[in-house]
Formats: structure tokens, sequence, C-alpha cells
DNA sequence: GCATTTATTCCATAATTATGGAATTATAAA
DNA sequence: TTTATAATTCCATAATTATGGAATAAATGC
């Protein structure tokens, strides 16, 4: 990922009401919710609201796709990822001291487990 | 981790100068980087580079301290893992199917590996 | 004390971002 | 085609954030 694409989407979870809107439609899973809903759910007027979720899909983090009147905004996995991916190689590249306690952070929430994640050391 | 305070820290990352400012320190290691070091490595004049420098501390993703006459920054392990850890937490709060790419994308940068990663699922 | 080095704070100016009412667009239904 | 619903764009105003020169502070050495 590149720099200033991250710098956007940084941005872009920088304004509490984009976080919540951010936290709201992941939580919501891949179908999302329309942007009246969320707008009712977080109290926002909706010219706000759109401004804010135009930011958040111009930054990767949500997608939108209309269904009849209403305009759906879902989680965007891959530019996430991409997120965190970023974030992380700034900590971890080539500093296991220094990024171990990380993956520890995300393995205590994320997924329960997949796959035995190549259980021997193979190079690529 | 707080919202709020989630806020700040993406605030930090969500400008050029500090995000490259955040990966030198980050890139250092343990000791970081005394301020002028990095003025000189960025081209930033001293007087905007404390400016952003004072973002990344109160922030908690950097920390400062004095030797001498110099004053160093250092990464912050532990606000840097809170924010990578309130993020995955939104995105994968009891949602596998959704989280289970990002573990790929960290650990196929992060440490090589450090423990073996509870091999069959014990509960706790 | 005086000069030097390193970095910060002060502060005015510039630039960017957020807010939300009113007007507008898009879809569907009567 | 007229009305209603869902959401966006327009745009003026307000609020926040960034920039960097000049002044100041903090540590060291002469």
């Amino acid at each position: 990922m590149e720099k200033s694409r991250a710098v956007q989407a940084f941005a872009a979870l920088a304004q509490e009401t984009r976080l919540m809107v951010f936290r709201l439609v992941m939580n919501a899973g891949p179908l999302g919710l329309p942007a009246g809903l969320i707008a009712e759910t977080l109290s926002v007027p909706p010219a706000t609201l759109s401004f804010h979720l135009k930011e958040l899909a111009r930054a990767g983090l949500i997608a939108a796709r209309r269904e009849g009147r209403r305009i759906y905004y879902a989680p965007d996995m891959a530019g996430t990822r991409d997120l965190i991916g970023f974030l992380t190689e700034d900590c971890c590249r080539g500093k296991p001291e220094i990024c171990a306690p990380l993956l520890n952070a995300v393995q205590s929430h994320g997924a329960g487990r997949q796959e035995p994640i190549r259980p021997d050391g193979g190079s690529k």
C-alpha cells in the first residue's frame, strides 16, 4: 500500500462520526447497511452522513451499492486488510522482538484459527 | 482502547510528514532517534517537526526522552499495539469469515513466528 | 557569566475539513 | 404523471489543523 493512500485511510478513521460509521458497517457483515439506517442509528443528518460515507468509500474502507432506492454501504475487506498490513509492516519489518506482541494482540481477538499456518517454516 | 483515543491515534497518522516520522522512528528500533536527525533526514523545519512529534507523542505512538541536550523519540509499542488491536477488533469480533484474511496479512510480514501458536485449540 | 547546540513554544497566516439546510437526483409506486 | 422515499450534491459558514520564522528554554563547555 502506497503512502498517500494510507494517509487517506487513516484520515477517514480520524473522525469520531466516521469511526462510528466504520465500526457499525463492519459489524453489520458483508451485506452492510443502507445510509438511512446508519443516519438514524447514529443520529446524524443525511447531508453530513453522506459526506462521511463518501470519505470512507474514497479511502477504500467501505463500498456502496444501490439496491432499489436505497444505497447500502458494506465493508471493503480488501482495503481494510491493506491498511492493517501497512501499519504492521512499519512495526514489524525484520524486527520480531518488536512485532511479536502484535501478533498476539491480533490473535486473541481474531478468527479462532483457520489453517495450520504452515506448521513448519519453509522459505516462501 | 477508547474511541476518542483511537481517533487521536488515527489523526496522528493521517498526515504525510507525520506518517514518515512514525515509520522512521519505528524502523529505528527501541532507542529511537534525536529530533534533529529526524528533521534533517526528512528535510522538515525544526518548528514544524516539533509540532508533529508532539502530535505523535500525544497519540501514544512514540515517546520522548531527553539525553543530554538532544531529545530522542522512540516507538511506543504499547500504544501502537493498542491501535492495531482496536482496528482489528472492529473487523474481527466474532466474525472469523471476515477476519481470517487479516491474520495472513499480518503473518506474512511480521515476526517469522515465535510460538507454535497453540497448535491445538484448547479453550483459554 | 557567555557562547553554542538542540529543541521547543509562540503566534500569525494559510490551508483543509466538517456541518447541515436547501435544492437536486434516482427509484418506485399510485 | 404525480407523489413519496432515499440519498446525494451544492455551498456558505464554522472549526480545526498545518506551517515556519522569531523568541525562548535547557543542557553543556569555556
